[in-house]
Formats: C-alpha cells, structure tokens, sequence
DNA sequence: TACATTATCTACTTGTTTGATAGAATTTAT
DNA sequence: ATAAATTCTATCAAACAAGTAGATAATGTA
C-alpha cells in the first residue's frame, strides 16, 4: 500500500498534467478539487519541487506546474520520492539499496533471486505508468459524456 | 518493502519447508538458524498456526511443521497475512478492499484501471513466488559445495 | 506422579512514522 | 503598500513496528 502522501501527491501531479503547458495552478485550487488538506497538499508540493518534478512561482498569479512531460512521471518516481524502496526487501533495492546484516554472501543467498523477480515485476509496471496512463481516462470520460 | 516481521516469517517457512514431511521443528532452533529473536519468531509462528499454514505439537519433541506443501504456500499470502493488501490503494485490493471517500463512481474514477494493473503486476509475481521457489536455490548451493 | 520441555496467550514498552496543523517568512504582481 | 501566493520550520496525536516479559497449558519421559 502506498501512504496518503504518495497518494496525495499523485492526484495533484494528474491535476497539474492536465493544465500541462498552460501556466500555473494554485495550491489552494487543487486542494479543494481533490480534497486534499491545504497544508498538507503545501508540503507535498514543495517536495515534489525540490525533486524537480514540478515547478512555482509566488505572488499573484503563482502556483504550480509541470517541468516535466506527463508521459515522463512515473508512478515508481513518485513512490520512490514518499515511500522509497519499491523491493520487498533492502538487499535487493536498486535505489535504497543496503547491506543484510545476517546474510554472509549475496551470491549464494536463497531469498536474492527471487526477491528480485519480485522487484522487477512490481518496477516493470509501475514505471510504465505514468501521470499520462492516468489522464488517458480522464480523456474517455468527457468523451462518454458527449 | 515487506516488515521484519513478513520477513522473518518467509525465512521460517523456508527452514520448515526445508524439512517438510520429517516431523517437527522447535522455534529455538529456527531462531538461532535465522538469527530471529526467539520471543518475536513465537508470535509469528503462533499467527503462521492461526492461518493454517503450519501445525505445532507441545512438550518434548514438540514443534512446528508445514501444514500444506512449500509450492502451496506464496510470498504473496505471507504478505497479506502480516502486512495486508499488496495494491497501492485500498479500493483497488482484493482482499482487503475499502471504498474511497471521495471518489463519486468507481466505473468513471481515472485511478483505478491503473492501479488494477499495477496490483495485477504484483500479485501475479508474487502469488507465484513459493516458498519452494526459494528451496530450489538452497538445492543448488548444496550441488556447488560438492 | 513429578519434571522438563515445548507451545500458547496476553500485556506491555520503546522508538519511529504517518497524517496532519500552525505560524512566521519570503516573493511577486498590482 | 498590499494582497496573494509559495516557503520553511516546528509541533502534535495516533498508529504502527519491533521486540520484551511473564504467566499458562500441554505433553513426553523418568
């Protein structure tokens, strides 16, 4: 399970991605259409700033946008940013990768290999989604509509 | 990332398995094996007991032993045992799903079609991983060592 | 029967994380 | 100057993780 942060910080990334290109979006605007608690949505923003995924500006007319391309976010960027390590276990993380303290030699270890067919299949599919996977049905909605 | 506790129980299911159909084995013994502090490894054992995964036996020559084979038991119903659903967001689980609060109508939410495939990706890979998976490699690093 | 051995059960502890809230400071457009 | 927005730091309550403690119950053996 991913935190609400992640969560959180997931939506506002959709939101962002479907005003992508078209000026900046207010904290306070996403917060209600995603009812997200403003100063927590505030927090999650700023992180996602500092890990360059988006961009701001302050004053009048400020807010938040995309710096990246919708297709370029993926699910296990933003997980690994709130949640960390996609892997079951430490050993095997590619990203948050550390030592086993009891195990002697990672080669002969019995749980590696298919602790790590079990990251490869939980990293294939989330980094093959991306915040554009997402708008892709927000697209079919309004056409249904129609 | 799976808890110590998921964990822990994995690596005892593995040395049960290792002695699967052989009798009983005592959890002082798989505690120093694993290197497992052996009031945690009794609780686990007691919950592993609970599910039906494994028998016990009390008093002298007592113990635990596998209840069903090491192929029918997988990481992923070892995880949901101790740390719950392996979808990222509840109303996506299915096995341990609860509504969203916000969202209006599941057929039109833009998260979930997404989320069932990620929750797909990984419950595939790991309902699949047994804890025979892992013995097959402790049979090979028995056939290296001669 | 007494005893040692093993599992069973319940409660507790300690530290960390989660999901927030609060408020002051800073930047920017008008 | 002012209002609007982000930025930064601190704080908080509740839940959870990882582990400890101790009493109880069952069972085989001498």
């Amino acid at each position: 399970m991913m935190s609400m942060k992640c969560k959180y910080a997931i939506k506002a990334l959709v939101r962002l991605g479907q005003r992508f290109g078209q000026g900046y979006m207010q904290t306070k605007d996403i917060s209600e259409k995603e009812q997200i608690p403003k100063k927590f949505l505030e927090q999650i923003l700023l992180e996602l700033k500092h890990a360059r995924m988006v961009n701001s500006k302050q004053g009048l007319g400020g807010g938040y946008c995309l710096v990246k391309h919708p297709k370029d976010i993926s699910v296990a960027d933003v997980y690994r940013l709130f949640d960390g390590a996609i892997a079951l276990v430490p050993c095997v993380s590619l990203n948050f990768y550390e030592k086993c303290d009891d195990c002697k030699s990672e080669n002969d270890c019995m749980f590696r290999p298919e602790f790590i067919k079990i990251r490869e299949g939980a990293r294939e599919v989330m980094s093959k989604t991306s915040i554009h996977s997402f708008l892709q049905h927000a697209k079919k909605q309004s056409k249904k509509k129609k």
